[in-house]
RNA sequence: GCGCCUGUAGCUCAGUAGGACAGAGCAGUGGCCUUCUAAGCCAUUGGUCACAGGUUCGAAUCCUGUCAGGCGUGCCA
């Protein structure tokens, strides 16, 4: 649709603000010289960004107010001479005017808002994407213990893993999602334990008198015991004292069991790993006795009532770490420190962990040991996932996977479905404990749902275009840059300028590590789209039928259609790349209650 | 006790490298379907940004203190 042929320049935010800071610091040092001030100003002195209030213009400035003291004059007389040297207008600006206290504000030139827009019909999926940035990011999240079904909490912190990944990545980065499989433990120890009672019992309740054990203290109580019980059963038979059958293939059975559970429900969610990596085979690869071995090189180790001791204050953690245990096991933080050791090993230059908020207390400790083994503090991030309560009227639904009385992932999904559950998980910043509030996610009227609104949107454009296509097929006036001078009101240029924004929400929701701010994105492009929707209903982007009377083609504005048409491709390309990066579908179609109802 | 997180509209939450009259969704009220999907839109109600000081031309945002809630403070994992 697109000709490609018809752009010289690329123009999006970001160069218009390249440019317009270019003129700037030439202005302000102009200014500086003649004043006699030995300050030059470079790019970074100007800080350019859109200001709240569209009145305000689309860039704006406080340059004036944070330098009048080393010009010496008031911000609004220093604003106003600025101004005057940018002069009215460049083929970046439109319009630039002081305002306020020394605000300096620009208004873009529509010929920038065109160019932009054949931008993303260019870019298409790529639109957004930033250039490849330097290093290797490792990112693990979730790392549920392989003990059972997965929870609401880890519904959490698997969905905001997964789009920091896919935003991430967007953004230029190398990442890859790792899963730590606590397949060593003591809770899949319990697990086995739990599992060997319930299939006693049910061989019990087959073949008779056989002698069952007492369920373990620990025990998982879950009926999902009860179907792993089975499945052995159906693999092993009935054996009444388990004979032949060990501790470790009880183990390796139910950790492989409840590992087939967990990526199921990943799948469900749109969630792959690229490492699921084994504590297991962690500890039997020696990894945390050379992990010790360093750090006792290295004069972080000793050894006191029989127990191997990390220095870990002299790291700013509030006290020294215990390795090994008087009775000679190694704890969890041994295993973890030579897991973090062997992310680096294998070439990954920074780190990011995301963690349930109960942790937190772990992180000094933690980054003790990066910095013991040589690495910066900051290699390791630690993204704290605040708690999560589901709510149902005023009933606040508890978890907790050992009393087996729990609302799992599983279930959250097949009631709300994937999309909405990932849209309320990572809607809101990683850092605020959520209420997910079931009378809203599992609300009949779908009008009331934020997650599908936001799809709406995106279902509502492919409408369109695919009835725009249906309609005049060939027939329009070949797209370039120069089409775009037919959009006319003003709510087309203000989306036009929200989705060259693009690029930078994604940048910045990527160097904070912030789906939400993809979703507040989302729900305000969506909005605003619907609302010119509805507004211009009598001036309509396609003929409704009233309007297809006879020769209706002969007076139809085409270049007014093709240049919307064009737009609300890039609005839909937008709003899709946006749904992406959520792991939200991007609907064509949605079917509507009406509709639903009619069948 | 100490440490971390949080306190913004009735509810759930945005907004914090200081900026222009404090935002959204849901809930409430009043309107809009001979439809490019009304899963929508328009209007409207609603807030001493927990409280008290301080820094600044300017503070929800930074500093100090107080109060409230959550979590942590294992030779558990």
């Amino acid at each position: 649709m697109w000709d490609n042929v018809a752009y010289v320049r690329l123009s999006d935010m970001n160069y218009c603000m390249a440019q317009i800071k270019k003129e700037f610091v030439k202005i302000a040092n102009e200014i500086s010289v003649e004043n006699g001030l030995e300050i030059i100003f470079s790019d970074s002195d100007i800080m350019l960004s859109p200001p709240k209030i569209k009145e305000h213009g689309d860039l704006s400035t406080n340059f004036a107010m944070m330098n009048s003291k080393k010009f010496g004059m008031p911000p609004v007389k220093l604003a106003a001479e600025i101004v005057k040297r940018l002069g009215s207008h460049t083929d970046i600006f439109s319009a630039v005017t002081t305002a306020g206290p020394g605000f300096i504000n620009f208004t873009l030139s529509d010929s920038q808002i065109y160019q932009g827009l054949g931008r993303i019909l260019d870019a298409q999926t790529a639109w957004g994407r930033g250039t490849t940035k330097p290093g290797r990011i490792n990112l693990e999240y979730v790392s549920a213990n392989p003990t059972g079904p997965m929870h609401v909490g880890h519904g959490r912190g698997a969905a905001v893993g997964d789009s920091i990944a896919r935003i991430m990545r967007f953004a230029g980065y190398d990442v890859t999602c790792e899963y730590y499989l606590n397949d060593a433990g003591k809770q899949v120890e319990n697990l086995a334990e739990s599992i060997k009672a319930r299939y006693l019992e049910l061989v019990k309740s087959e073949v008779g008198n056989v002698q069952t054990i007492e369920f373990p203290e620990d025990g998982y109580h879950g009926a999902y015991v009860i179907d792993m019980a089975k499945s052995f059963r159906d693999i092993h038979g009935n054996k009444p004292a388990l004979e032949g059958i060990d501790m470790e293939t009880l183990k390796s059975f139910a950790v492989a069991e409840a590992l087939k559970g967990i990526k199921k429900t990943l799948a469900d969610l749109d969630i792959t790993f690229e490492v699921f990596y084994s504590e297991k085979a962690l500890h039997e690869s020696g990894a945390l006795k050379k992990a010790q071995d360093i750090l006792a090189q290295r004069g972080h180790i000793y050894e006191q009532d029989g127990a191997v001791f990390f220095r870990s204050s002299n790291f700013g953690d509030e006290k020294d770490r215990v390795l090994v245990k008087s009775d000679g096991a190694a704890t969890y933080f041994a295993a973890d420190i030579a897991y973090h050791l062997d992310k680096f090993n294998r070439g990954y230059t920074h780190l990011i962990d995301l963690w349930g908020a109960d942790h937190h207390g772990y992180i000094p400790r933690m980054k003790a040991s990066i910095e013991a083994f040589g690495h910066e503090r900051d290699d390791l991030e630690v993204l704290l996932v605040q708690f999560v309560s589901l709510v149902k009227g005023d009933e606040k639904l508890a978890m907790g996977k050992r009393s087996g009385n729990f609302v799992t992932l599983d279930d959250l999904i097949a009631e709300t479905g994937a999309d909405v559950t990932r849209w309320y998980f990572v809607a809101k910043s990683h850092d605020v404990a959520i209420d997910f509030d079931l009378s809203e996610a599992l609300s009949q009227d779908p009008r009331e749902n934020p997650a599908r609104y936001a799809q709406y949107g995106h279902a509502r454009a492919c409408s369109i275009l695919k009835k725009g296509s249906s309609l005049f097929g060939d027939n329009l006036p070949v797209v370039n840059e120069t089409v775009f001078t037919h959009l006319s009101c003003p709510e087309e240029i203000e989306i036009s300028k929200v989705l060259m924004q693009f690029p930078q929400v994604v940048s910045d929701a990527a160097e904070s590590r912030s789906p939400h701010k993809i979703a507040n994105f989302l729900t305000e492009i969506s909005r605003m789209f619907n609302s010119y929707y509805t507004r211009y209903k009598d001036d309509p982007v396609l003929p409704k039928p009233t309007q297809q009377v006879e020769n209706w083609e002969e007076t139809w504005d085409l270049h007014k259609t093709a240049a919307r048409l064009a737009w609300i491709e890039c609005f839909k390309t937008v709003t899709g790349n946006a749904l992406n990066l959520l792991g939200l579908n991007a609907p064509e179609y949605m079917v509507s209650p009406e509709e639903a109802g009619n069948e």
